[in-house]
DNA sequence: CTACAACTTTGAGTACACTCTAAGTCAAGG
DNA sequence: CCTTGACTTAGAGTGTACTCAAAGTTGTAG
């Protein structure tokens, strides 16, 4: 016996981390393509459907415009005829991604030398409040 | 002879990468201390607040809030009383970074795998195509 | 003198990505 | 039967960070 194991609103809110209110945003935007309902009219989310949506959030969180995640929906919607030019998204957004964590790591060194040049300047505080001539 | 160089909003534009509306903006929130003027009420920036907000772009760029560096740049003002203060908050800001880079790094991996699974389904996909049975 | 460009101010407008509200439906429990 | 709570919709509202507009001033070039 094959059953599907299909999950409430609620339930992907706390799996994927996402608010109710998101997740019917994202449908609306056609983020998601079809989300079944129950017979009241409920959604129930699949596995499948988590999985999109894991990975639509790892593309947010790596800095894609809702637009762009928008035009990669509908070109999975589109079918296989689309492949390469959503491969070709992705390392494009690659290439974006890597250049902004090259970014990253290069002003995060700085921050980590004013943080030793806060801690320099906090010594010879210390030193200055010695009395002169002591 | 001593002569401080001066720049005007325009040219700190261009060296910063803000432009002139924000550059003023940011000065009226208070995240830049003091910006001279010129005998005709114009802005006449120096070296030190160039310097000051290519940090704060940095700041900016790794993600700190508005909000955050108007506490930082206000503590700056109150003088080196705030320096173990402002150093706590790089220290922070500092780890928040890091931890938004090791997910950035993470995320990646997942975009490169979902690069090379296009791959392999492109390829299929040409298989697929030739006659069967030939 | 006049035109023009570059600045000034305050306050309004925009873009993005949610986030919430209002009004309504539906199923289960008391 | 009635309440409760989780859902539904469409559309309005929010927060963040700019970005622009309108009206006015100033300095220089023709």
């Amino acid at each position: 016996m094959v059953t599907k194991t299909e999950y409430t609103i609620q339930q992907v809110a706390e799996i994927t981390g996402l608010s109710g209110h998101t997740l019917r945003y994202y449908e609306r935007i056609g983020l998601l393509s079809s989300v079944d309902r129950a017979a009241n009219g409920h959604r129930r989310y699949t596995d499948d459907t988590i999985r999109e949506i894991e990975f639509l959030n790892k593309l947010r969180a790596t800095g894609m415009p809702i637009r762009e995640m928008q035009h990669y929906a509908e070109l999975r919607r589109q079918g296989q005829s689309t492949l390469a030019e959503r491969q070709a998204m992705l390392k494009s957004h690659h290439a974006v991604v890597t250049e902004q964590l090259r970014l990253l790591q290069e002003y995060l060194k700085v921050i980590e030398y004013k943080i030793t040049l806060y801690q320099q300047l906090q010594e010879e505080q210390q030193h200055e409040s010695t009395p002169v001539g002591s």
